[in-house]
DNA sequence: CCTTAATTTCTTGTCGACAAATAAAATACA
DNA sequence: TGTATTTTATTTGTCGACAAGAAATTAAGG
């Protein structure tokens, strides 16, 4: 599954076990590396991390809080299916949590918080330059939490970094389709952001970053639409 | 702490154990019956109820992942607090959500919906004309939750709901304050939004909802600066 | 040969116990 | 008397084991 299952084994501190075993499972879920529908074997995992049950339900317990897994009772925990019926919902979210999160950027964000920024900025920059779809959808993640963490509204970063991991999933799903026309724009559509947020133009703000969710939504609903075949299989 | 401690100790089925605890606790803790900063002794707790310590623990990492309570590493598990200073963040996502669910609801609500919100503001009417304040804190959340289920999106209603449990938690330290000059205007304001969602105007359910959402808001802030003991000891 | 019932296997939910980490108490020392 | 240090005690984090439930497999009956 991963390389830092041999390579963390051997010393752990005590109380961090169940968090090394959730970063483990959320990234590997994130990453798809473990598809949605795909069991999650206790003993399994924890032979492979050698550790007992104990701490590895602590994480599933946690990662089901964040609906990352889903736990049929007396019966396996599998990772979470992706809702492609009911997306508009994920995107009617998405798009209010830009919206949300930039205005208040704009608003409370310090020196310090635009320095951040700016370098997840120039990562994202940097994965596109590259034709890194993978490092995109990442550096494209970290780039707008670091905005809602600008903003210091701990119940919009909450659920939009889940949201945020959701849109990582699905477009995990999609990532060879747009490894050709690169969505150079997306650069871009970041600067003027970022401009906004310097020059605590809420409004501005709030309309780019609308532009931009809609940007996003319209680019998934077309990969989707292009490859109908994934979403049944899911 | 509670009489279901001793009622339902003798047979649970396998698998809910830690759903019953996680239900006691979430009851306490916005009741306040558990206030802010109490610890919560796993070992006690297991006698009690008498089971292990294992289902303990897992309600308590669910409550933690709800932030309901705060996990010390190493140390004890505490209810979390109110953090008066920042009540503006709460003020505020509180305000979005009111307004953003009740808009959905104008806009997806069946029959089925409309018919559950009513019953739900029979319940609270009731507890307004009953002067009972404590049931009129319950009810009111019961009310918005509704509402927020007939808007049909999970991730709405998930932080709304975490919102109004919070709402409880405040209204609650300062319920006897305003037992005497009850808020009938309530009662008229949920009236009306109740009207827009059947009529499904979705532009003036969001106004109704935002001037309510504003009332409420502006009702706590004066019960907070009415009495300012409490904000420093929690 | 197919359907139903019994049996086995496998996974989870729960338990009691132990050890590490921290807090509290007791002791030594200036 | 006040401070630093050791000792004790309490509480958590982790472990291995066991039993209940569900799925899979086998056996029985039409």
């Amino acid at each position: 599954m991963n390389d830092r299952t041999a390579a963390s084994q051997a010393e752990r501190k005590r109380g961090e076990g169940a968090k090394f075993v959730y970063d483990i499972l959320r990234d590997d879920i994130i990453d798809l590396v473990l598809p949605p529908g795909s069991p999650i074997d206790e003993v399994q995992l924890a032979e492979r991390l050698a550790m007992s049950r104990t701490p590895i339900r602590e994480a599933l317990v946690r990662l089901a809080g964040e609906g990352l897994v889903t736990t049929l009772p007396n019966r396996s925990t599998v990772v979470s299916n992706i809702d492609f019926l009911n997306l508009h919902t994920f995107f009617d979210a998405l798009t209010l949590m830009y919206r949300v999160t930039t205005r208040l950027a704009a608003e409370f964000r310090s020196d310090e918080d635009l320095e951040i920024i700016r370098a997840r900025q120039a990562a994202f920059s940097r994965a596109v330059e590259a034709h890194d779809a993978l490092a995109m959808i990442a550096t494209n993640r970290d780039f707008h939490a670091a905005i809602a963490e600008a903003g210091r509204n701990p119940y919009y970063t909450g659920l939009f970094c889940r949201l945020l991991d959701e849109g990582r999933r699905i477009l995990r799903i999609y990532y060879s389709s747009f490894g050709d026309h690169l969505p150079r724009r997306y650069v871009e559509e970041h600067d003027d952001m970022i401009a906004a947020i310097e020059a605590r133009d809420v409004a501005g703000a709030d309309r780019l970053a609308s532009a931009h969710a809609d940007q996003i939504v319209r680019q998934i609903q077309d990969l989707i639409a292009r490859d109908r075949r994934q979403p049944i299989a899911l």
